[in-house]
DNA sequence: AATGTCCAATACTTATTTTGTATCATTGTG
DNA sequence: CACAATGATACAAAATAAGTATTGGACATT
């Protein structure tokens, strides 16, 4: 027996069927039936009613397992407080230097970060803010910050690093724009459009969309016609349309109006040639501590 | 976090030495690292003092540790209590017919059907003697019984059986006889012997015998001296030299004295071609209950 | 200091177990 | 009686655990 499947066994008799328990366990619904038939062998007992009538559209339990259900539910209780127990004693004011480039601070990885301080209350985690992603990079090499958050690749081969969230390159444009109500804008279709840019001071994958531009067969040299050093200030200005502007999906724009965001492919044929911009968690190889691993477990979620 | 997880971790920190706790486990010590690293990341905790000098010659628990242990033991210990609770109630007064051929009863598996008694103490289990394994298997089609224990293989197609113990042909000889002190014997070289037999009526595996001296090239008919109703009674006359006699490596024979008990082998060159004479335990297909597969489970061990 | 022993950690492969996909069988409903 | 709902099965795929061989670090001994 193990712990999965008392969790199986207690999600498909609070719900009373399997099929909403698989969904809610992000399970398939034959797993559940096969789960809890070994359970069952195990125990040597049947926990569920399998009898030939089911009025009441909906799995009931036998005495056996009614009791069976009360046990499971403290042995899951109890597993959870043995690992938050051993989690204040052992983070107990444990400090984590957390490095995020500036620009993440708009993105939407900022609320998972805060849910970090809710369930690490007895770790000390300091946010430490620098310009870009190489940027924090470095303080991890120089061991200034514990974890960070970067935009893949790494760029030393002491960082490991684990990607938690997928995103993709887009770009914005007015909403009078030629392009603004196609699905997808391939790469090439933008070769001589204007360009408003964050300041390459604080811009997270630049080097990334010259590359991609590049590998389109165009370079945007002279045509960057402005230079911003905020968000806000790169959609206003597409917005009253001085140029378009490279973002990647993971920002958050949804207070930004009168621009659209519009996915960009590589490749006009495919159109699942996107661009990836990701967000990965990266740390010191030699320095992978349970803490940091137990984090990284934490935000994949 | 499973079960298993807690398992490994009592074991070791109770044995302070993760080399032992593999061996009562029954695992590799690889396993056990393994197991306890993803243990620690899952917590973000570190159980075990990983410090460099290890002056006492064993793994020390941390603080978090200590904590941990008493948790995973009440949890343990919980898991335990919720099976047999569960059996209790949905096990009471259930029967179980458990059929053995007759000379089953002088083997080791004796001991292992007491175990049963004693872990499923609500089940009220009947033990049903009779003659042979063939009979078995009949009272198992009439549903006279519920699980049998027999020699392999079934000889009905509605009829599972699963192997807990493993044996092999052997032959018992006086002290005094020219094969005595050999390793293993060979089965031709027993070609012209004089031999004692069980009673057909209740021997478990006649036919594979004479099955396995036909492979062989010889024949025990009129070969065969005396037939005698007991493992007793045949020891006696192998010992005062009447014949010599063919056994199960599951008999236990412990208690006669002044005969050898030698493995046999199929073929002279090759030392691993033992004959296989093994116990299984058997029922009817469409009649496998939880409980009979938890039964099944158990005596696998 | 050099050498040997003990013990957990690591790298890599294999085996087992769990999960998913497709399909079925049964029961209750319109 | 056909149809929908729901859990069970069979089989393929993926994930996870276990095993084998080896390493590296800490003590002990010479």
């Amino acid at each position: 027996m193990e712990l999965r499947h008392l969790r199986y066994f207690v999600e498909i008799a609070e719900q009373g069927h399997y099929g909403k328990a698989a969904k809610t366990l992000y399970v398939s619904q034959p797993t559940l039936s096969q789960q809890i038939q070994s359970l069952e062998n195990e125990i040597g007992v049947e926990l569920f009613l399998r009898s030939k009538r089911q009025i009441a559209r909906k799995v009931e339990l036998t005495e056996a397992g009614e009791e069976f259900l009360i046990s499971a539910k403290k042995i899951l209780d109890l597993s959870q407080k043995a690992i938050e127990q051993a989690r204040k004693t052992g983070l107990h004011k444990q400090v984590l230097r957390f490095g995020a480039y500036k620009l993440a601070l708009r993105e939407r990885i900022v609320e998972t970060i805060k849910l970090l301080t809710i369930h690490f209350p007895d770790v000390d985690i300091k946010l430490v803010e620098l310009p870009t992603s190489a940027d924090i990079q470095t303080a991890l090499m120089d061991e200034t910050i514990d974890l960070g958050l970067i935009v893949p690749p790494v760029k030393h081969n002491d960082l490991s690093s684990k990607m938690i969230k997928k995103g993709h390159l887009c770009v914005i444009l007015p909403q009078n724009h030629f392009l603004a109500n196609v699905d997808v804008v391939p790469l090439i279709a933008l070769k001589e459009e204007k360009w408003v840019e964050l300041n390459a001071q604080i811009h997270p994958f630049f080097d990334e969309i010259e590359q991609a531009c590049r590998q389109a067969g165009f370079s945007r040299k002279n045509h960057i016609v402005q230079e911003v050093s905020s968000l806000e200030l790169l959609a206003s200005l597409v917005n009253v349309g001085i140029g378009i502007a490279f973002v990647s999906s993971l920002y958050d724009l949804s207070r930004e109006t009168n621009i659209v965001v519009k996915p960009i492919i590589q490749s006009e044929n495919d159109p699942l040639s996107i661009i990836e911009i990701n967000n990965a968690l990266a740390y010191k190889t030699g320095k992978n501590t349970p803490l940091i691993q137990a984090l990284i477990g934490f935000l994949q979620n």
